[in-house]
DNA sequence: CATATGTCCTGAGAGC
DNA sequence: TGCTCTCAGGACATAT
């Protein structure tokens, strides 16, 4: 489930390929439902043929490639999706496959399990209009006053508030639970009952949380799926201190049981003791 | 307008 | 053992 972290990782992997040349684009045969290509793969292939890797860039979970004629190819790895400049870890899962010259590496392939991943060619003034305007500042730009003012007069839960891309873009749901323990605040507090000093703690903890994580390189969780551009599996999971711990005791004030809750059809993991809805728990003021 | 729900997809794991 | 069922959650479409 590549979030911010994982995807900033892919970015950094794929650093390599800046100056080198597409040479075609190709969608391997695969009987599973294809993920979505837009354009379909001959104008595709026709549109970025001989073009040069200008840059990598990053916005929220997606990867951008420029090219050097003002077109961008943006990549959404969404659950399973990976980018990778090895031998993927299945065959039939190759989504794409971009052969490279001029560099140092041969070619940069999409992998994607499930399938619901994307990969579009627009250019820049398209990708500014479509997809650049729906997002938020990026959750590592972000500053608290910004976060606080976008939110604050919400009534959605915090937790279901920091998934919102348009309002904050980059963090999902495994991040939102490391985020919210970190910052000690119950994850089923509405937006708009937040005080400052919580907006700030959340704040603090969405920057902490996320560059842990990419010294890590991501979370590899337990079906294994996420990999860097290497297939090497990230570090983070080992770091996680309330996500997927239900029942587990809490690693900070150790007398809490993480507890699951769903919210937003999605699961939220936190310690009822370190995050309680209102007021500064000792262990985490400043 | 803000917020809530349904949908896509595959594979892992549970339960019988 | 082998089947069916449920679940995982990113982003968007549609509904309230």
């Amino acid at each position: 489930m590549p979030e911010l972290p994982e995807v900033e990782t892919m970015c950094r992997g794929i650093a390599s390929v800046v100056g080198s040349r597409i040479e075609s684009v190709q969608r391997p045969p695969c009987r599973l439902r294809p993920c979505l290509l837009q354009p379909r793969i001959d104008a595709f292939d026709r549109r970025v043929r001989g073009k040069r890797i200008e840059s990598i860039g990053r916005r929220g979970k997606r990867v951008l490639i420029y090219l050097d004629d003002a077109q961008v190819i943006v990549i959404e790895p969404r659950m399973t999706g990976l980018v990778l400049l090895v031998d993927p870890p299945t065959v039939e899962h190759l989504r794409l496959r971009v052969d490279l010259t001029g560099g140092s590496e041969p070619q940069l392939l999409i992998w994607d399990r499930r399938g619901l991943g994307t990969i579009r060619l627009l250019h820049q003034e398209e990708f500014a209009e479509t997809v650049d305007v729906r997002l938020g500042v990026d959750a590592l730009q972000i500053t608290a006053d910004q976060i606080r003012e976008k939110l604050a007069s919400s009534q959605r839960p915090i937790k279901v508030a920091l998934l919102d891309q348009a309002a904050v873009a980059g963090i999902g749901n495994l991040y939102a639970a490391e985020i919210l323990f970190l910052a000690g605040v119950d994850p089923r507090t509405r937006c708009d009952k937040l005080s400052r000093p919580q907006w700030q703690r959340i704040h603090k903890a969405i920057g902490d949380v996320l560059n842990e994580a990419i010294r890590y390189e991501g979370s590899t969780l337990g079906d294994g799926t996420y990999r860097n551009v290497l297939n090497d599996p990230g570090g983070y999971q080992n770091c996680h201190r309330v996500y997927d711990r239900a029942a587990l005791p809490c690693p900070r004030c150790e007398k809490g049981v993480i507890r699951r809750i769903v919210q937003a059809q999605r699961s939220t993991f936190f310690c009822p003791i370190c995050q309680r809805k209102t007021g500064v728990h000792p262990l985490v003021a400043e």
